[in-house]
DNA sequence: CTGAAAGCGCTAACAG
DNA sequence: CTGTTAGCGCTTTCAG
């Protein structure tokens, strides 16, 4: 390994001025020796030790980011903007994967052994002297367990924690839903059906939150016979949706991408045409929700944004000392397709009728 | 910060016995001192600093990531591969993404620009003293680009480079062909449409010679104009598909699910039913590939492994100088499901006469 | 303009 | 059993 000692030794300068050298100093040594130095360094392959100046300057330019599952389909993305942000910024970034789905075979939350596995990480990169950690959550949901004296800036992705001690970024979902609600509605849709994940979902109840606030606005009555429950998965989109069709709804607004694919199956199935005989939008702009025929409206998260925000939070707490703790709501995208049509529920069961 | 020095000035020992009885040294210190210490230690949160263990034992512990994009669906199951395998063996990551895809618009192959953001990465990498480093491509191609002067272990997954002076980690596209035409054959298939990606891509050559294998052993000719080069996109399933079908196909072998998206859509159109009428096989798994109607049959590459292999190479070398410089062909999974029906041409054909 | 010296936090050889 | 010492590679006063 080469190192400033050896680039003294060949050039007779003490090592200091090799230091000011490559670093820039300007009037560290005169021009002959200043070349020299740069030379000899450039030949040699010298590398600098970031382990011995990062110790030295108590800096390491690093951040560390904590992921509860990198495999899950919004996360990449995610990472890919704290990245982004931290390039730009010159900081390094540490990758801990909790790899809580394949570990625990998604039944996890807020379990012992994830506070265990959570305080190991943190363990780990605090001795890793990280300056900042990112918690990317693999779907919104309140964290009860707050990482016990963290000494840095830590920030929430996707999830928020019980107590608002630590600032979260998340997306807008109710304002997302608002908007889908309005936009069905000024298409002519009155009776619309709804088919959420779990009651309990964080998800779930922000979104049914601004679909509700959008029917009242527009003086239609909430009927609680078309909001059924579903597990996110395709199958729920699948078997719920039938009783919806039964009750004469003219658009479903499927709160995932993979449960509107369950109710393509099941219209095609009873011989209807998404986009034509029943309007229908999802959520999250699924890679493949282009692929369905016809091409699924859907919402598109923030997440790269998200991404970009967290970092950019702890970049600012570090170098402005700039502290925020609020939750920040990030304004989704919505991708009109044509998997809704303009019909008013007359038209759908006047045409159902022949 | 609280460091051994203070500790040692708490407890009245040197900082060498406190650096013992911490790393569990037996016969460091008197029980009682050794419990004192420990004691100590906890109730101040201390946390050993790994810049200040690294830089003197000349061992970090830690590998470097170098994803071409993160956000390509195949790179985080690798990654996690890796992480995982990492994780196992008390190896910590830094990961540094390129971003290809959005940085250049996905012309980017090869380029001078992308060699010196490797460059800049790979500099970045040594100075963080990574003890080895995974190469993570978003297709498997070849890479011309040698990354210079390496002094640590490098792999690449997904990709290979011109030169065998690395390893490299793929898996067996003709094994998997040959594996879908065979199990297409046993179902009577004799008129085997293919749908290709572009004709330079690796995938495409290897897969097009297992599946021509598979034909020539079981004395099948090979008739050129079934075989179609797409582009990988959903939109080229769905235009090429069409003259296969008038060629009179029973079934169709679709290099990846996207473009098998599209084949759903037009033979929907044309009033045929997958897995009925034709048969239809797609590469890659992706999470939607379940979801179609009827279920894709398709090729699952064993992303996971190929992380997991990665990092067992590169450990394998540090800890025991066993080196591999081979390339690696690790086989993938077949899932049948419903998108094939076991139907000879002349069934097939019978049934579009009526 | 240049260098000597101290020290970041830790480990490890050696001496007592 | 315990402490002294040297030093990993680098930066940073401070003195010449």
């Amino acid at each position: 390994m080469v190192t400033i000692k050896k680039i003294a030794q060949l050039t007779k300068v003490s090592i200091a001025t090799v230091s000011n050298v490559l670093n820039g100093k300007t009037g560290a040594a005169s021009e002959a020796k200043t070349k020299e130095i740069i030379d000899v360094a450039r030949n040699l392959h010298y590398m600098p030790n970031m382990l011995a100046k990062s110790l030295k300057q108590q800096k390491t330019n690093t951040i560390g980011i904590i992921t509860e599952d990198l495999t899950v389909f919004n996360t990449p993305e995610i990472v890919d903007g704290i990245d982004a942000y931290c390039e730009e910024n010159e900081y390094e970034i540490i990758l801990a994967n909790m790899r809580l789905f394949k570990r625990y075979n998604n039944d996890f939350t807020d379990t012992p052994r994830h506070h265990n596995l959570l305080d190991a990480i943190l363990r780990n990169m605090s001795a890793r002297q990280v300056e900042g950690i990112v918690y990317v959550g693999y779907h919104c949901r309140e964290i009860a367990y707050l990482p016990p004296q963290i000494r840095v800036p830590f920030v929430y992705a996707y999830c928020y924690p019980k107590k608002s001690t630590f600032p979260s970024v998340m997306y807008d979902d109710e304002k997302a839903a608002f908007d889908v609600a309005e936009l069905l509605i000024h298409n002519g849709h009155r009776k619309i059906g709804v088919i959420c994940g779990p009651a309990v979902s964080y998800h779930t109840q922000a979104r049914l939150r601004g679909f509700k606030r959008a029917l009242e606005e527009h003086c239609i009555s909430i009927k609680p016979e078309l909001v059924l429950y579903g597990d996110w998965e395709r199958q729920s989109g699948y078997c719920l949706v039938g009783s919806l069709i039964d009750l004469g709804v003219s658009a479903v607004f499927s709160f995932n991408d993979l449960m509107a694919s369950g109710i393509y199956e099941r219209t095609t199935e009873l011989g209807m045409q998404v986009g034509k005989d029943i309007s229908l939008f999802g959520f999250d702009n699924r890679d493949i929700s282009q692929g369905y025929v016809p091409a699924l409206s859907t919402v598109e998260p923030p997440l790269h944004d998200i991404g970009r925000k967290c970092a950019e939070i702890i970049l600012n707490q570090l170098k402005y000392h700039r502290i925020q703790k609020k939750r920040l709501y990030l304004p989704c995208t919505i991708h009109e397709r044509n998997s809704v049509c303009s019909k008013t529920i007359k038209e759908v069961l006047a045409e159902r009728a022949k």
